[in-house]
DNA sequence: ATCACTTGAATAGCAAGCTATTCAAGTGAT
DNA sequence: ATCACTTGAATAGCTTGCTATTCAAGTGAT
């Protein structure tokens, strides 16, 4: 029952993930961003006033995770929630001007932190890559459609 | 500036890993292990007895990561940690026989959580993509010799 | 022998995840 | 109108990770 972790997708998995996010913390925090607002970001930097439950809905992220996600991002200015008018149990979520000018920024720093991650890797390998990593991703989502 | 989530490295990083430790979690529940004591005993059912310093220095993790995560393990009867008797500073890290024991179903729980993320792969896909995540890992250590 | 430096480990404090639970607002059936 | 159910969000409590700092034990030079 041997196991090399160096051969565990799993295990590689975590290792990539935790380089790839050190790389990002460090790119952007002169700009006062962290990681975990980076997937709530990318969607209102698209679509500015989604409710919380569409974040979580487009993100493959729990909802407790995204309240006390939105919750940091509001403290530090980068976002403001107000109350529906219609239903007072919904919150929108609409960036702020700070949120709004760190896009261009912030995905860039994505991108180098990207780039030099991947720079011994040729340009066909970039793309398999990708793709293999999607094929992952998706394996999911029908298998397990639980997810409550 | 376009930045689509899904084609970006690091995103989809962070997504698979998650899903990875999601499923192990899950599998390994039942245990009584949780994910991250996993490089540890791997470590330890190879040597027993190693320090504290010997594992960081295995694995890429942080000494405080380590030292919580031991913390944690030893709370849990997994391991037992005694000082050692020519360096008072040092602490060797033995493992109980539950931890012991718990080696043949806790690798065949991560095996098979491996082979359900990859079902989707074949075997030449499984592979390259251990190959290319090998390469992004090793991309790192020499560029970052800094790690302090 | 003492004092500065080094070194191994622990602690403080935070971010980002998760599960489970609670709270508040709406909705529907009687 | 009321009471049960649903639904959106918040809270509690935990793990895993990090940086920065502190503490204690050894080591070396004077």
């Amino acid at each position: 029952m041997a196991f090399a972790k160096d051969q565990s997708a799993g295990y590689l998995a975590n290792h990539m993930a935790r380089i790839f996010a050190h790389g990002l913390t460090a790119r952007i925090k002169p700009l006062g961003l962290t990681t975990g607002t980076f997937p709530a970001l990318l969607e209102l930097w698209d679509t500015d006033g989604l409710t919380q439950k569409q974040l979580v809905e487009r993100l493959d992220i729990e909802q407790a995770t995204m309240a006390n996600t939105l919750a940091r991002m509001e403290r530090d200015g980068l976002i403001v929630r107000e109350k529906d008018t219609n239903d007072g149990r919904v919150q929108r979520v609409w960036l702020t001007d700070r949120a709004r000018n760190l896009r261009g920024p912030a995905i860039a720093a994505a991108q180098e932190e990207n780039a030099v991650r991947l720079a011994g890797h040729t340009d066909d390998e970039k793309r398999q890559f990708i793709a293999l990593i999607q094929k992952v991703i998706k394996t999911k989502t029908p298998e397990e459609p639980g997810d409550t």
